[in-house]
DNA sequence: TCAGGCCCTGACCGATCGGTCAGGCATGCT
DNA sequence: AGCATGCCTGACCGATCGGTCAGGGCCTGA
């Protein structure tokens, strides 16, 4: 409890990284954070204005990342889109797992907290375009599979290399994404 | 709060099914689901020893499913065991999906529970039999996006019908698990 | 009539949560 | 020397959680 070194505020958010992987956001508090970081919990409210603003920070640049796909995603459409959806989305999934393992399953609480509605309706774009020019509702569930399945792969296989892991998320992707039925355009 | 019928046992097990599909398991609490039956929170407690009996008694009929087909799997091998896997798995899915949606995203947590252990390991079979004979890490990174998508996309998609639900699921699992490159036997 | 069991209540418990606050201790500028 | 500022502390706050407990109505069978 006697630290005094000033670069604490990159501790603590390596801290709260680590702590988030194992226990989850919801599950692991300022104090877990504080503890493993060896300062007081009023220490970690002091360089960050509260939890969320913590979360925040961690996930700004994937965040970011995101939303520049989205902008690359509005310029194209139909199968173009898809592709560069299908792409753009395994990429980022696969580069910042380490970021998404933190909120293994707690994606639907957390894009429902105000602060990262613009990351909701980027998903919701997100699913529009990888379900692509699709008729019926089928599209859109291979869409769904193929959002929901990723990152939570991502977040299972953090330790495989990125060369491995690519590769064969967009060759699922693809497939999974594939027309369901060419021979009935409708 | 002036309750005197003796059902009420059946009336708190659908008003939490029906709290835990808005806000979670870990996000309904037991005073939730007593103002929702319109009884006090030690009347849920004197029906169930606690949260988590609530909820096993929610599951265990998805439970139960499951582990027969577990014990189906555990009968086949090789490319059997991935069809009877995948058919079986999309099939529980479809069925269930109103009690997957209770889990929204808090299936790891829960089945860290030791109450849940045995699913947890039936979790794993499964992932080894969608996996397949198959060589490599891709059968599994494939395997663990089913596993993972599946059930998320039925929650997602409640209200579509199971024969339409169903068969666009089949149709992306069998997709999402064709071998990486049949021309690399390896 | 009365004993006993079922169903349920409100009050309460200890724990934990995110967050606040006044103050202390260095350091460095004036 | 004196003062301000940055960093951090322990004590504390109100809320909420799952769960416990003694007791009170009510029905039933003796």
């Amino acid at each position: 409890m006697t630290r005094t070194t000033p670069q604490t505020h990159g501790e603590i958010l390596a801290a709260a990284a680590r702590r988030f992987a194992v226990t989850g956001y919801k599950g692991t508090s300022l104090q877990d954070i504080a503890r493993e970081v060896g300062c007081s919990k009023a220490a970690v409210l002091y360089h960050f204005a509260s939890k969320e603003a913590l979360l925040a920070e961690l996930m700004a640049k994937p965040i970011e990342v995101l939303r520049q796909l989205d902008e690359r995603i509005d310029a194209l459409d139909g199968a173009d889109a898809q592709r560069v959806a299908a792409e753009g989305f395994v990429d980022l999934a696969v580069r910042f797992r380490r970021e998404i393992a933190l909120l293994r399953g707690e994606f639907p609480e957390l894009l429902a907290q105000p602060a990262f509605a613009h990351v909701q309706r980027i998903s919701e774009r997100l699913l529009d375009a990888l379900a692509g020019c699709g008729e019926g509702p089928g599209g859109r569930i291979a869409a769904f599979v193929v959002l929901a399945g990723v990152p939570e792969a991502c977040a299972e296989f953090v330790d495989v290399p990125d060369d491995e892991l690519r590769p064969a998320l967009l060759a699922i992707a693809a497939r999974a994404l594939a027309p369901l039925d060419p021979s009935t355009p409708e």
